[in-house]
DNA sequence: CTGTTAGCGCATTCAG
DNA sequence: CTGAATGCGCTAACAG
């Protein structure tokens, strides 16, 4: 009932356990013959290595953890697609987890992969704490964070340039003639809510606009129900004026954009629009949403590309840092 | 710079490595004394078990593989969810693979998951083949199929049920009236489109409205795109006369929507879709869609516990086959 | 209550 | 070219 060993697969070819590891692993020292008799047994037999106990014995692994902040967010998908086709490529397979953006199940992931012995990992934070981080690297293990890097700690990080991205989208507004400008966002001690709103202020600052700290919204949990209660109590407040919105995601968009039209406003003559992130359904939507684009596929791509790097030069070198660029898509919200 | 291990802890507390392992492992048969000093060290020193030793001597895993057919469709999400949560309570932790749709990722990712020696795995298939089925049966590995089944094999499968959906969504276009029902389908080689389209000639038929072949369209890969382009030919055919589409999934009907809008038509008054799956962006589109909800997150959950209860029984019991019933969503574009 | 011993399945010396 | 012996880190008897 219990699998296959190699020891059970040389025995009954009549060869020892040593020359059915050489086949197996490619050596060339074996004879042609013996060789082609092995693997044919290999394959009748349908003997499936242990893994455990290979890796056991190499002490090593050839397996990276990737902990994703949420899977169900389509952004994440393709930041996934490009950190598994790398690593595939390259001969490392990959263990996903999900956090769920909670922190503590973000501790048990890092906790359950390090014990897995992975020998390296991706991960976005749901949170500025480094405890994790600092486990990692008590423990050697590489990462790279993706989508989200922490201020407090240096480390090797590929993330979109969120406080251009930021930018582009509140300098677009701005170019429609809109003055008070609404940002929603997220909670600003993650990278990407802080560097977006950053990017906001600047835009504002180079146009002459005086920020407005009443402009700014915080939703604590990044869920469009989240933003369409949200909005529904910015829209009610008499004392809050605004033309326009800019918006942390695609999603708060979405709640945001309900809100307004619940309210018999229209978009964008009312009220302007722009999301972040342009997910799939920005597209489709009633009012098809102007948004920034980020690579998300070349994000977990290049993720996986320094990982592995890192992996291979056993020297310690100075982290790597790479932002790419988003870029503005306008469509019919703003 | 290799971790630490189990006897470097034991050394340097100055007991032996067996004391260590029964603290790990929650063994009663030790001084409480022994106990503390042995867990401060563990903490202190930073130790971090290593799994893939104590998995191989344990000859098992807690780990079980999910091998899910394309984790951008936020369909999956949930299921994944539901099984991550069932399998985390339970103690189990999951590996998750996504196949993209692509069979031989399929293969790949089964015969990994095997290596890793996971104690069974949840899968959805994409395609018919069955050799991935017997290789885990070859290997007395459990599995249970999740969201569709494989009519060739009798397995233990939670699916939602797809003929009920297809009856469900056809006898609502059929109440408002409609008579030629366009069904834009899946290939029928798997259970959930050949189901699907089931329920729709039995609603015919309990109706006494003739079953056309010519009605019954079907798209190769299930995406937006390759919807909308088939949907233009199908429009552009005046051969084709049909008033109602019940789709596939909501992704086929968005790109139905698009272009059934494109061609100047109105929705519903000129064809009324109806969508599957009830995924997030349903509700949120020009046209809010009317679909079909299966409980999602439940699918998955419900596949961990059986697959769980199978692992705890020694016996080789009979194959569960569950089916969840979906209902239908009424909301604007039928 | 604690330590000693053995072996999980495999890859790798080292001999032959 | 092939085989025998060793140990990766851990847990489970078995003694004490």
């Amino acid at each position: 009932m219990s699998p296959l060993t190699l020891k059970d697969v040389a025995k009954t070819i009549g060869v020892s356990p040593s020359t059915v590891s050489r086949v197996l692993n490619h050596h060339p020292d074996v004879a042609p013959h013996t060789r082609q008799k092995i693997e044919l047994g290999i394959k009748n037999l349908g003997y499936t290595p242990n893994l455990l106990a290979k890796d056991l014995r190499l002490e090593t692994t050839k397996t990276i953890g990737v902990v994703i902040s949420d899977i169900s967010n389509p952004y994440f998908a393709r930041v996934i697609r490009g950190a598994e086709n790398a690593a595939r490529q390259r001969g490392y397979s990959i263990i996903l987890c999900d956090t769920a953006e909670q922190y503590e199940l973000e501790e048990e992931s890092v906790e359950l992969l390090l014990k897995k012995r992975v020998v390296g990992l991706l991960l976005t934070p749901v949170h500025e704490d480094i405890i994790n981080l600092l486990k990692l690297k008590g423990q050697g293990v590489p990462f790279v964070l993706v989508a989200r890097y922490l201020s407090k700690v240096v480390t090797n990080y590929v993330v979109s340039d969120d406080a251009l991205g930021g930018y582009l989208a509140t300098q677009h507004l701005i170019k429609k003639g809109h003055k008070k400008i609404l940002h929603l966002g997220g909670l600003p001690s993650l990278s990407d809510a802080w560097d977006r709103l950053a990017g906001y202020k600047r835009a504002l600052l180079e146009n002459g606009i005086a920020f407005d700290q009443n402009l700014v919204r915080t939703v604590s949990t990044v869920t469009m129900d989240e933003a369409y209660s949200h909005m529904n109590t910015v829209l009610s407040d008499k004392k809050i004026d605004f033309t326009a919105i800019f918006c942390f995601s695609d999603y708060l968009a979405m709640g945001a954009v309900k809100a307004i039209q619940g309210r018999g406003l229209k978009i964008p003559a009312d009220i302007a629009v722009v999301g972040y992130d342009d997910i799939e359904m920005a597209s489709l939507l009633e009012i098809p949403l102007t948004t920034i684009r980020t690579p998300r596929y070349r994000l977990g791509k290049r993720a996986v590309e320094i990982l592995i790097d890192h992996l291979l030069q056993e020297k310690d070198e100075t982290p790597q840092q790479i932002m790419v660029e988003p870029s503005l898509v306008v469509r019919k919200s703003a």
